[in-house]
DNA sequence: TGTCCACTGGAACGTACGGCTT
DNA sequence: AAGCCGTACGTTCCAGTGGACA
């Protein structure tokens, strides 16, 4: 506090100060190394589907599904990249292109990437979609190649803008003299085929590759990988500091970029600590920052509305009681909309937005019937009281209404 | 056993906006 | 400039619903 220059110790530290790591970007999960363990089924698996492009062939499309973490994308660019490597050593024309729904989740967003990655920019918005498809048909004629297209999360696109892209995208190749275009769907929803289309099922499932949670001990193995190669020798407490990052993650189905986060984080906690080594200590608080820092970063960049709809539940739950239902969270979130003179949304939008929520998890709401009094859902808070209004009044708006005290107590 | 509540949630539609083609 | 397009965000309308209660 006294320190006039209390940065200049902190910078100090980091640049002068014993380095626990070798190579940083090998910690990531977003890193390929140049080995996968235990996904060697896998790799020749897929390998073996596309190399029949080697030979001019249009390979199988192919859909590959399995829980969060199991390796799925990663194998995938893994192939990918060592198919490139090979078709161009053979100097064989072959483009590959990686999209992610979560992202890229309408049907003109698909389009319009695929044209960008094969070299053609399309404007983000103002083309009809069958315009962008047109365009697409004509670059991929334009030029005799094979084309890999991977929709990672296919399950995302679907969800919102149905399987009319993946329909056409299956069929493209009969638009097609030249070129040959392959798709690999990438699905961690295993329920993903129960509510496609049977006919594109069929085409973009020509082949299918499943992947199996991992098990701890291959996470281990995963990590001990990670570790020999991304971090100086002798620093881990061993084999402490391993073995409980697997544990973890293996408990949270066996993912691997849990276990990978959760590792990684260890490593820097104890850097910034100035410690010479990793403990168990350090996965510890790692843990408990990685989930405090999502809850704090998702509640942070929330909408105003949607902000008023969540301090609404924790109103009632400060002063009421801690599952109050739609009803009762509409009369209080309208109060603090008055409260601040904005316009306050209908029920059935706050409906929606009460299911958003939901789905990000900082809610929990269940639709009940209470039989003669109705049917509705009843919302209960999944974080802390504390980190809502902590973060919440953060905000200059909803600071205003700290004091604010719902009317008719104890109904 | 039928009624009826307090909603739910699907569908259609409206508005605003950025950006395209002609 | 006009007309169209995709997207985001919202409203309006309304059929459907689970189960306590009379």
């Amino acid at each position: 506090m006294d320190d006039p220059r209390p940065l200049d110790r902190i910078f100090e530290r980091f640049s002068t100060g014993p380095s626990l790591i070798r190579d940083r970007k090998v910690l990531w999960h977003s890193y390929v190394p140049d080995e996968l363990p235990h996904r060697e089924e896998q790799i020749t698996q897929i390998g073996s589907i596309l190399a029949t492009g080697l030979k001019g062939s249009r390979p199988s499309n192919v859909f590959v599904y399995g829980k969060p973490g199991t390796g799925k994308t990663a194998v995938t660019r893994y192939v990918l990249r060592e198919l490139t490597t090979k078709f161009g050593e053979l100097q064989l024309p072959f483009k590959s292109v990686y999209l992610n729904c979560r992202n890229v989740d309408t049907d003109y967003r698909v389009l319009a990437r695929i044209c960008a990655e094969l070299g053609q920019k399309v404007p983000f918005t103002g083309l009809p979609t069958d315009e962008v498809h047109s365009r697409l048909i004509e670059l991929l004629e334009s030029q005799d190649l094979l084309t890999i297209i991977v929709l990672d999360e296919v399950d995302r696109l679907v969800l919102k803008s149905g399987d009319d892209t993946l329909y056409k995208l299956t069929r493209i190749n009969y638009e097609l003299s030249n070129s040959r275009v392959s798709l690999i769907g990438i699905s961690n929803d295993l329920r993903f085929p129960e509510y496609l289309d049977p006919r594109v099922l069929s085409s973009l499932s020509e082949e299918k590759v499943i992947f199996h949670p991992y098990t701890a001990l291959q996470l281990q193995d995963i990590l001990r990988r990670r570790s020999s190669h991304g971090l100086k020798d002798g620093i881990l407490e061993e084999p402490g500091v391993i073995n409980l990052c697997a544990a973890l993650a293996a408990r949270e189905e066996g993912d691997a970029r849990r276990a990978l986060d959760l590792f990684r984080v260890s490593v820097e906690v104890a850097e910034r600590e100035g410690s010479k080594d990793v403990s168990v200590d350090h996965v510890e608080k790692a843990r408990l920052s990685i989930e405090r820092d999502t809850v704090l970063e998702v509640l942070r960049t929330l909408p105003l509305q949607q902000k008023l709809v969540l301090y609404a539940v924790y109103i009632l739950g400060r002063y009421k009681h801690p599952h109050p239902v739609t009803g009762e969270v509409q009369d209080v979130y309208g109060d603090l909309c008055n409260e601040l003179g904005i316009d306050s949304l209908t029920q059935r939008r706050v409906s929606d937005l009460i299911n958003d929520l939901d789905a990000i998890g900082l809610v929990n709401a269940k639709v009940v019937s209470k039989g003669r009094y109705g049917r509705t859902k009843i919302i209960r808070l999944s974080v802390s009281n504390k980190m809502v209004a902590e973060v919440l009044e953060r905000d200059s708006r909803i600071k205003t209404l700290s004091s604010y005290i719902p009317k008719n107590l104890g109904k």
